[in-house]
RNA sequence: UGGGGAGUCGCCAAGCUGGUUAAGGCACAUGGUUUUGAUCCAUGCAUGCGAAGGUUCGAAUCCUUCCUCCCCAGCCA
C-alpha cells in the first residue's frame, strides 16, 4: 500500500503537471468561457464558464496504427485531463487527405477506448476532426493576408527551397512576398477555387526569412492539392498545413495545454505568432493555449516508426498490423498486453525531455505485474515427454485439487485428474542432473503439483537418443491436501497432465522482434531482426481450457502468461505467450 | 558552423526561485516466506549530480568556459 501511494507520488511529478497545477493557482482559466462546441471568439464569448479546468488533446493523424509510443502520449493527456478534472479531446488531424482513411479513424477510436478512455466530459462528446474546422482556417488565413501577415507565393518548390537559406545562412525573401494585399486575397480564392495545379502557388505567413530558426522563415501554411478528403469530399482543394492547423484546431477547441513530442519545439514560436495574429483581430481571445514538449517513447528491441512498422508489414516479416510481435496497439492486444499494464507502464517511465531508451524488460515486467494478479492459474505442458507411475494402477484415476489463483482463494479452485500416465515437461528432467538441479533425474524426489511425491525409477531412450519414456513410483500417502502430506520435504515441484484427458492445442511462443537493442543502430535495422521471434509447436493443455475463447488469458503456472488467440476455435485452440515468468534459476 | 533542446546510480526519474544525510521505481545483490526456482517480505545499492573553474558560511541547484547527444533547411505531421 505504501509502495503503491508512492508510485503515485513519484509518478504525478513531471514538469506538465507542475506546470498545469501553478496555472491553475494562478487562476489562469478562471474566466475562461466555452460554449458547448469548438469555435472561434465570435462563438465562444457566448458561452458561460468552461467547466473543464483544464482541457488537453490526443491529436492522431489518421494514416497508420497507434503503437506503443502513442500509449504514452494517450495515458499523459487523457490522464492530465482526468487527474485535474478537465477534459481531454480526441481529435484527428486529418489536414492531408493524401495520406489519410476511414480505416484508420476506426482503429485508433477503438485502440483509445480500449486504453480505457473517452472523450466525454459533461455530456459533451469531445471527438473532433481538424477538417471540420477548415472554414475556420480559410478565414484565419484570409484575415492573415488582410493584416499583412501572409501571401501566395507562386515559386516553385525548388524555388522555395532554394531560398530558405542554410542552417547557417538567411534565406532571401520571395519576389512576390510584398506584392499588394487585394492581389494576395485574390491569388488564394483562385487557389481555393480548384483551378490551378498543385504546388503552382501556396500560402506562406509572412515573417522573417532571415531567422535563425528556420521554422520562422516564411513557413508555408496552405497548399493546392486536388485530391478529395476522406471526410471532406471534393469540397476544397486547398489544404492547410500542420503548422498553421494545428494551433488553431487547439485554439478553437479552448485547448490549455497542448502536449506534443519534442521535435516540434522549434515550432512553438509560429504557434505562438499564429495565436497572437489571430487574438490582434479578435479572432481568438485569451487565454491562448500553449505548447509543450516531452520525449517521444524509444525501446530496446523495438522499432517505433511509421514507415519501419509499414515495412515490416509490407515485406511480411511479420503477419500484419496485430501481429503479436509488433508492436501497434493491436499487435500488443493480440499478444496479451493489458490496457492496466500500460498504465502501470507510462507511470513506471515517467514524463521528461531528456532523451532516453527504456528497456523493453520495464514493459515485459509491467505486464507481469498486472497479470499476476488477475490471471487465474492452469496448467499446460509445453514439450511434453511421457512419465509412467509404476506403482499406480492403469486404470484408476484420482482428482487433484489446484487454486485457480494462490493469492486469492475467492478465485476457487479446479480439479485435474490424475491417471498412471502423464505427460510432463522435457526440462523437468535431466538424465545427468546438473549442480543444484532439484527437480526430476534418477533416484530424485519430486512433488507432482498439487498430487504426490514420486521418485524416479528410470527411463527409456530411443534410437536418437531421446528420452522418450520416465517411469516413477509414487508415495501414497504424500497426496497434496491430505494430512501428512509434507512428512516427505522435497525441493522439486512439477507440473503434469493426464495423458488420458489432456487436450492439445497451438501455441505460439514469442520472443522479441529483433536481436539488437537499438535496432539499426550498426547497420539495417531489417539485418537486426531476431530469426527465432516466433516458434509455434504442439502442447498439452488442461481439459477445461476446452471452452477459451479468444482473449481469455491464463497463468500457465511455472512458465507464463498465454491468451487464446483471435483465431483460436474449440477444436482449433491457438494460445499465444504473452510474457514467460521471471526465472531466477541459471 | 545558425537556432532550439537535453545531460542526476546499469535503465528511467524527482529535486534545480541555493540550506540538514541527493526522493522514488526498475534492475541487481543478500536473507526470509512459499507445493509456481513465480509471487510476496526485509535489507543493501550515487561523499556523487557531463567536465573544469568560480561565487558563497553553504551549490545538483547561481556564474564562466568546455564536452557529448538529440531536433530543425517537406507545398509531411
Amino acid at each position: 500500500m505504501a509502495t503503491n501511494s508512492q508510485n503515485k507520488i513519484a509518478s504525478s511529478s513531471n514538469f506538465i503537471r507542475a506546470k498545469i497545477e501553478k496555472d491553475i493557482s494562478n487562476n489562469l482559466y478562471k474566466n475562461k468561457l466555452w460554449n458547448k462546441a469548438p469555435g472561434n471568439s465570435r462563438h465562444q464569448l457566448k458561452g458561460n464558464l468552461d467547466e473543464a479546468k483544464i482541457r488537453t488533446r490526443f491529436p492522431p493523424e489518421p494514416n497508420g496504427y497507434l503503437h506503443i509510443g502513442h500509449a504514452k502520449s494517450i495515458f499523459l493527456n487523457f490522464g492530465l485531463a482526468q487527474d485535474f478534472s478537465g477534459a481531454c479531446h480526441l481529435r484527428f488531424d486529418d489536414t492531408n487527405p493524401e495520406k489519410e482513411d476511414q480505416e484508420y479513424v476506426d482503429s485508433i477510436i477503438e485502440n483509445v477506448k480500449w486504453l480505457g478512455f473517452d472523450w466525454n466530459f459533461n455530456n459533451e462528446d469531445n471527438l473532433y476532426y481538424a477538417s471540420d474546422y477548415f472554414d475556420y482556417m480559410y478565414e484565419a488565413a484570409i484575415l492573415l493576408i488582410k493584416s499583412g501577415f501572409a501571401y501566395v507565393d507562386q515559386q516553385n518548390a525548388e524555388e522555395i527551397r532554394e531560398n530558405r537559406g542554410t542552417l547557417t545562412s538567411p534565406g532571401k525573401d520571395s519576389p512576390w512576398r510584398d506584392h499588394p494585399t487585394e492581389d494576395h486575397l485574390k491569388c488564394f480564392e483562385e487557389m481555393r477555387g480548384g483551378n490551378h495545379a498543385d504546388g503552382s502557388m501556396v500560402l506562406r505567413a509572412k515573417i522573417n526569412m532571415a531567422s535563425p530558426n528556420i521554422n520562422l522563415r516564411d513557413p508555408a501554411i496552405y497548399r493546392i492539392k486536388n485530391v478529395s478528403h476522406h471526410k471532406t469530399g471534393d469540397k476544397w482543394s486547398i489544404y492547410p498545413m500542420y503548422t498553421f492547423a494545428h494551433p488553431i484546431e487547439d485554439a478553437l477547441e479552448g485547448i490549455t495545454h497542448s502536449v506534443c513530442t519534442l521535435e516540434f519545439e522549434d515550432q512553438r514560436p509560429f504557434y505562438d505568432w499564429l495565436l497572437k495574429r489571430l487574438k490582434e483581430n479578435n479572432f481568438f481571445s485569451d487565454p491562448l493555449p500553449k505548447q509543450y514538449e516531452f520525449a517521444r517513447l524509444n525501446l530496446t528491441y523495438v522499432v517505433l516508426s511509421k514507415r519501419r512498422l509499414i515495412e515490416l508489414v509490407e515485406n511480411k516479416h511479420v503477419s500484419g498490423w496485430d501481429d503479436p510481435r509488433m508492436p501497434t496497439l493491436v499487435g500488443s492486444k493480440r499478444r496479451g498486453y493489458t490496457p492496466s499494464g500500460f498504465k502501470l507502464f507510462t507511470d513506471r517511465i515517467g514524463v521528461s525531455k531528456a532523451d532516453s531508451w527504456i528497456d523493453y524488460v520495464i514493459l515485459e515486467d509491467c505486464m507481469r505485474e498486472v497479470l499476476n494478479e488477475s490471471a487465474h492459474r492452469r496448467v499446460a505442458v509445453l514439450d511434453p515427454v511421457k512419465l509412467i507411475i509404476n506403482n499406480y494402477p492403469e486404470d484408476q484415476e484420482e482428482d487433484c485439487f489446484a487454486p485457480n489463483h494462490p493469492k486469492n482463494k475467492d478465485l476457487g479452485e479446479r480439479t485435474i485428474k490424475l491417471t498412471k500416465e502423464l505427460w510432463i515437461d522435457r526440462d523437468d528432467f535431466m538424465e545427468v542432473p546438473v549442480d543444484k538441479y532439484f527437480r526430476l533425474s534418477p533416484g530424485a524426489q519430486v512433488r507432482l503439483r498439487y498430487g504426490f511425491v514420486i521418485e524416479c525409477t528410470g527411463f527409456e531412450k530411443d534410437i536418437d537418443g531421446n528420452i522418450t519414456n520416465i517411469f516413477c513410483d509414487y508415495l501414497p500417502d504424500t497426496k497434496s491436501g491430505t494430512p501428512g502430506a509434507d512428512a516427505i520435504k522435497v525441493k522439486g515441484n512439477i507440473h503434469w497432465l493426464s495423458c488420458k484427458y489432456a487436450v492439445t492445442a497451438t501455441v505460439n511462443l514469442y520472443d522479441r522482434l529483433f536481436k539488437e537493442a537499438h535496432p539499426g543502430e550498426n547497420n539495417n535495422y531489417l539485418d537486426d531482426l531476431n530469426p527465432d521471434s516466433l516458434t509455434t509447436r504442439e502442447i498439452k493443455i488442461e481439459e477445461n481450457l476446452k471452452t477459451i475463447v479468444p482473449g481469455d488469458q491464463y497463468q500457465f503456472e511455472r512458465h507464463g502468461y498465454f491468451i487464446a488467440d483471435n483465431l483460436s476455435k474449440p477444436d482449433d485452440i491457438i494460445l499465444n505467450r504473452t510474457t514467460t515468468l521471471r526465472d531466477n534459476w541459471q
